[in-house]
DNA sequence: CATTACTTTCAGTTTAATTTGAAATTACCG
DNA sequence: CGGTAATTTCAAATTAAACTGAAAGTAATG
């Protein structure tokens, strides 16, 4: 496999992963793209790469360095903006939990403690009330155990990790 | 808020948060259903309920069982098929972690062990390996940190858990 | 073995998400 | 200021994903 194959393999494959971790393909494949360049690209050159409009790049971009896994690099004397991608992967993942985490952790927890206000005293809404304290409990772990690990920095994580593996 | 309300509400919200888990919008409804319907539910309790199609209820529910999600039960004397629901969040959760990194991670780990074949000797091609290889590190390690985690009791998870947390 | 009661399948349709591209906007420069 | 080089926006087009419904399949029943 040359170079120019390999990166074309991970830049389809980073991609694809992508698509099922609330990241869109294409978003994904800029990410990867920026992830094995030698040095920060510009629009065109993403464009010319991926063979996408440049309107698409400029707005999974955005969408990229919100996310924080890309940044805006200036070169002097350049008008043009280039970019550059988070190669830390502990950081890529930290900023990944903590996007999702707001969108759709949050909202549920949110949503569950509104459900316990059914006021009604009937078997039924007991059982009812039982499941969503059951979903609440086990979410709001959840929300504190992403807090804690992407408060954490990178060694802690692969140290406690490692221990948990033994 | 009635009980009916709650349930659409909580229905409504299961299914957002589902549909960016790799559970379709549908497939997290009709859990969501089964989760708070207080007994077993037929195909056509369901079309009736979250009106949509046989066809659609069907293929979701099979998708469910799949993913070891539902479970079908079998009334005695009746021919029809009745679902429930898994309730236990921690088998909810273990289950689809264990789909989904069969689905994606692992993958993606064989798309990495195979970008190390890249033989080429330049500059860019070692800052090329050596990107991959720190994806492959973080990787496996979310590949083994997964594969305990799966295999651990809810008891041990919400034990380890609370103590990272303090 | 024919009828009935259900389940499964899948081609065609609908809906939702993504992408395009051209116009609008902004920023720099002489 | 214009002029130019870039970025941003967004309505319309495209593409992908999900859903429908009717036909085909399956299995229990008399």
């Amino acid at each position: 496999m040359t170079l120019e194959e390999g990166k074309e393999k991970f830049i389809q494959s980073w991609g694809a992963l992508g698509s099922s971790w609330g990241i869109n393909r294409t978003m994904a494949q800029i990410h990867a793209l920026l992830l094995v360049a030698p040095e920060a690209m510009c629009a065109d050159d993403i464009m010319e790469e991926l063979q996408i409009s440049r309107g698409n790049v400029n707005m999974n971009l955005r969408a990229l360095i919100d996310w924080g896994l890309v940044y805006k690099e200036l070169k002097t004397g350049e008008r043009r903006e280039y970019f550059v991608a988070e190669k830390d992967m502990w950081e890529v993942v930290k900023n990944i939990i903590v996007q999702r985490k707001k969108k759709e952790l949050e909202p549920m927890l949110r949503v569950l403690d509104d459900l316990a206000k059914v006021e009604e005293d009937s078997p039924e809404a007991k059982e009812f009330a039982e499941v969503i304290r059951d979903i609440k409990l086990f979410s709001s772990k959840a929300d504190s155990t992403l807090d804690t690990l992407t408060r954490a920095d990178s060694n802690w994580f692969v140290g406690t990790f490692m221990k948990m593996i033994r």
